[in-house]
RNA sequence: UGGGGCGUCGCCAAGUGGUAAGGCACCAGACUUUGGAUCUGGCACUCGGAGGUUCGAAUCCUCCCGCCCCAACCA
């Protein structure tokens, strides 16, 4: 794992959990924990999430992490994710060492355990079909009928059993099921389903088996095979976990350790503006509403890796929303902002021009040319390093950066006006070429003061902005992939007419005529760069050529003028922002119930005792003093709680006499 | 509706009987050769609601409301 890797992780109930097992010598002080992914799908920052957790917890408490795969359904799995998800978890920076497992691998395992209980008499070959299962299980509200074949001889079953395993009877002709309860109120503990027959060729075990575990029965059972400690998942799980308990605890004197594994639910990760479930994923992918599991705009992590994220942006990110039981969407923002700060301190600056205006400096010589002198980091960047930006008479700056009009709060050029160009010189618009056809913007005339090389005017005079550019001649052509949010919505999931419809048009743009200045090719900057101005862009290794130079935007840098110019959008002015009036809440106190008569006297008695450290406790706190006094009244249980400890062992003092006490000097001088 | 969970700022999230952390977002200002970064300040008199217990409640009790999950031979 890289050394960017967060050292100090927050607190949440899961590691209090961990640590709570620890001091109480659970599991021999291990801790085991496991990613277990399905191979039937790309990884996304979901599973960010709950890898960095699992592998989060065995590096900070010296336990390992399992890469298990959870493949026990041949019908939708793949080799292909297999190696997708070991590239996922490899990336962000983990390590599984010696730990890589198939549930496959444990089949043989499995079905000694599932005969094992069957010789307990905890579970039964069951004959109905598949509707008379359903049926039989009953609803949320009515309990479920047992099945006829329920209380088949424990030597018929095994019988059974074993030839469903030989392959004796047709797909679906019996099941194997746990012998639970089927009026229990948790529906998952219906006799849940143990083993079905299913003719499929496995990815990883061919044709060796035709029954294939459920997840209910692999899952606890693989993570006590493994020696698991913490079995963590999410929330839709909850209910699963009592036959996770049922199960381990069953058939614990065959277990290799004597500690059960236990499961632990957190809340899955949702972000706004795109969709996290595996099943939609899917489906913009079959449908080809993305390019494959690998489109920058997905949050896959072949997506997000293939735009340009870190791997250190992401683990950040996943520290940074923590890990609670709430159900919750996290704000894209916070990802974006996340890979800022890890970009920002890094990466060389350079000058792209994303869409070219033609600029002509009218008094700069033909054929001049000039090396500029231009520093990869700001200020503000403790990093060393520059290099030379040629400067000539025909230029190219960013379209966006001239307005004919310009708009109130408009700082860049506009015809008459003199503005920076970055590193370079001040210029002045002095004419406007428009195509005669379109009346379109073809090209600027401006002239430059000589004297204001490197940026500064000697005189002293101030412009009211720094542009972006590069020299004509000199500067590559690139094609830039501006990305943007795939949805337009925040929670596409929940759109009544599918997420198709909310889908951003504008979530690709592709930019074929951007010129880059000459120096930032040199491939030994490194593979991402920081666009003055614009953003923070990847050399999409995967999509540019030799010849052909590929830049994705991974994130654009913050843009308080395009806020502006956001809020001044009549479209945007439009909703009044419905102000909540809410009255003020009456909160005074309820008076202090009047002392009795006996509580006088005590107060009469205490008070020499009390009053001192009262007055002690007052002049150690002025601040708090003073806020209560400002109307603060909270505090007032701040300051009885000093004066308790103070007072003695519990229960010496009456905090009401305290209260009294402290309210009467606070009231006084 | 039976069961299992969850409700603390626009979005996350600490806090578990004694002053409602922090981050993102947002707003204002300073600084600025990136309308970036940075810095400063502002952002919850109150914790889904109502009662109750207590000197003191987001924390304990009671009732109510809302949201999520479970009736695949998926995981």
């Amino acid at each position: 794992m890289s050394e960017t890797a967060p050292s100090t992780p927050g607190r949440d109930f899961i590691r209090d959990m961990v640590e709570r097992d620890l001091a109480a010598g659970r599991h021999g002080g291990r801790v085991v924990t496991r990613f277990p992914p399905e191979p039937n799908g790309y990884l996304h920052i979901g599973h960010a999430k709950s890898i960095c957790l699992n592998f989060g917890l065995a590096l900070e408490y010296g336990g390992t992490c399992h890469l298990r795969l959870d493949d026990t359904n041949p019908e939708t799995e793949e080799q292909e994710y297999v190696e997708a998800i070991q590239a996922g978890v490899r990336w962000l920076g983990f390590d599984w060492g010696e730990n890589f497992f198939h549930a496959s691998d444990y089949f043989e395992r499995l079905f000694d355990f599932a005969v094992e209980l069957i010789r307990r008499d905890k579970a039964y070959v069951d004959s109905l079909n598949e509707d008379e299962i359903r049926d039989y299980r009953g609803t949320v509200t009515e309990p479920g009928r047992n099945s006829p074949y329920r209380d088949r001889t424990v030597a018929e079953n095994l019988d059974l059993f074993h030839r469903m395993r030989a392959g004796e009877f047709a797909d679906g002709a019996h099941v194997l099921r746990a012998k639970i309860d089927m009026s229990s109120p948790n529906m998952k503990m219906r006799d849940p389903l143990l083993y079905r027959i299913k003719r499929a060729t496995h990815y990883h075990r061919g044709d060796a088996w035709c029954i294939y575990p459920f997840y209910d029965f692999a899952h606890p059972l693989s993570d006590a095979i493994e020696g698991i400690t913490h079995s963590l998942c999410t929330l839709e799980f909850e209910n699963n976990r009592e036959i996770y308990d049922w199960l381990v605890d069953a058939l614990v004197e065959s277990l290799p350790f004597p500690d059960p594994p236990r499961q632990t639910e957190f809340a899955r990760l949702n972000l706004t503006y795109t969709l996290m479930s595996k099943r939609k994923l899917l489906e913009l992918v079959e449908r080809r509403l993305v390019a494959g599991w690998d489109d920058p705009r997905l949050p896959t992590l072949a997506g997000l890796r293939r735009r340009g994220f870190t791997p250190e942006a992401i683990r950040d990110f996943c520290e940074r929303i923590g890990v609670a039981k709430a159900n919750s969407t996290v704000d894209v923002t916070l990802l974006e902002h996340c890979q800022r700060e890890d970009l920002n301190p890094q990466v060389p600056r350079v000058l792209c021009v994303l869409r070219p205006l033609k600029l002509v400096i009218e008094n700069y010589p033909e054929g001049q040319v000039e090396e500029l002198d231009a520093p990869f980091y700001p200020h503000d960047v403790p990093k060393e390093g520059s290099r030379k930006v040629p400067f000539s008479r025909v230029l190219y700056i960013e379209r966006d950066d001239f307005a004919e009009n310009p708009p109130k709060g408009f700082h860049r050029l506009s015809p008459g006006r003199e503005v920076r160009l970055r590193y370079a010189y001040f210029i002045r618009c002095e004419s406007i070429v428009k195509d005669p056809a379109t009346d379109e913007i073809v090209e600027l005339r401006c002239t430059y003061d000589p004297a204001t090389r490197g940026g500064s005017a000697p005189d002293g005079r101030k412009v009211p902005g720094t542009l972006h550019w590069v020299s004509a001649e000199h500067s590559v052509p690139v094609e830039v992939r501006l990305y943007d949010r795939l949805f337009k919505v925040e929670r596409p999931d929940l759109e009544e007419g599918g997420f198709e419809s909310v889908l951003n048009p504008g979530s690709l743009e592709t930019l074929t005529a951007s010129r880059l200045e000459p120096a930032a090719v040199d491939p030994s900057l490194g593979d991402r760069l920081q666009f003055e101005r614009q953003g923070y862009f990847y050399r999409a290794p995967v999509d540019s050529t030799s010849g052909h130079l590929v830049f994705n935007r991974i994130v654009p840098l913050r843009d308080s003028w395009a806020q502006e110019v956001q809020k001044q959008s009549p479209a945007a002015a439009a909703p009044a922002p419905a102000q909540k009036a809410k009255p003020p809440k009456e909160t005074e106190a309820k008076p202090l119930e009047p002392l009795t008569a006996e509580e006088q006297e005590q107060l009469e008695q205490i008070r020499p005792t009390l009053l001192p450290i009262v007055q002690g406790v007052l002049a150690a706190h002025p601040t708090e003093v003073e806020r209560y006094r400002s109307g603060k009244t909270g505090i007032l249980g701040f300051l009885v709680a000093q004066v308790m400890k103070q007072a003695g062992p519990a229960g010496k003092a009456n905090p009401k006499l305290v209260n009294v006490l402290l309210t009467e000097k606070l009231s006084g001088s």
